[in-house]
DNA sequence: AGCATAGTGTTATATTATAACATAAAATAT
DNA sequence: ATATTTTATGTTATAATATAACACTATGCT
């Protein structure tokens, strides 16, 4: 059975049902809290789930924030080759998707000439409905 | 004067000589047990020197690491515009330098035509000494 | 049934980073 | 040259993020 289709433990359910209801990235501890109610105790618990998710391409990590968010694209093809735009005035957060940023970053060489398995990358900069009410 | 010929405060340049004396990235604790003699005594030392170092281009944090890395390009035009290849062996950093990759990402838009004001990318993937050494 | 793999629950602890407050040094302006 | 502002320092305590280690349970496979 393909990896995209095995389905969830109950832990790994609970952190992803609270990931996708939140629009904005979440904290490893605000998932905890909001979960000690379901049955999930400890961060072990939390941190395994979100090792999984990440794995299968369920959510993402977003490394400059330490923050999870979910997957905007269903499930990523390459959970290891992802963008997102960052809102530096709200924090929030947004995938995207566009196929000839993927193809060059993908196919990009460095000076030695390697190609690189994935990559990570976070664009900074202000959102358009912060922009809008800046105008204001 | 320009920000980037500011001379460096005494926490600062103790913190960035040993960064610099590194050739992979060093961790903040890293960094203070290893300034320790030399008159630093506690994380907000470190932590305050290296934020300034970063604003001042002079060091980049590894954000996937939590770890910080000497700018290779002396001192970055555009500290928040960076690229860096991992290795996912044996965690060399290396900073890319390559104008057209900046000037891709620097006029990338987003679906919504934002244009962004700096962007952290990391590509991952076995660097060329680990790869000659699997080859053996 | 027997075995291997993946998931759980729990306690404790490691690692990374900041808050808050008092003081000192430096740069800038009058 | 001195008052003012800005920047840096030193210190203690604590917050926030993440993992180690161990005992146990559920699931899938042969
Ligand atoms: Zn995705
Ligand atoms: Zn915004
Ligand atoms: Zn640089
Ligand atoms: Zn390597």
């Amino acid at each position: 059975m393909n990896k995209k289709n095995k389905s969830l433990s109950k832990n790994q359910k609970l952190v992803l049902d609270f990931i996708q209801g939140n629009k904005k990235p979440v904290k490893a501890y605000s998932i905890l809290s909001n979960v000690q109610k379901k049955g999930i105790n400890a961060p072990p618990q939390v941190y395994r789930a979100l090792d999984k998710l990440i794995e299968m391409g369920k959510i993402h990590k977003i490394e400059s924030q330490n923050s999870f968010v979910a997957c905007s694209t269903s499930d990523c093809e390459t959970p290891h080759a992802i963008a997102f735009s960052i809102c530096n005035n709200c924090d929030e957060v947004s995938e995207i998707n566009d196929s000839k940023l993927f193809k060059y970053l993908l196919d990009f060489r460095d000076s030695n000439g390697v190609k690189f398995a994935g990559y990570n990358l976070e664009f900074f900069g202000i959102c358009k409905s912060c922009e809008q009410i800046q105008k204001v």
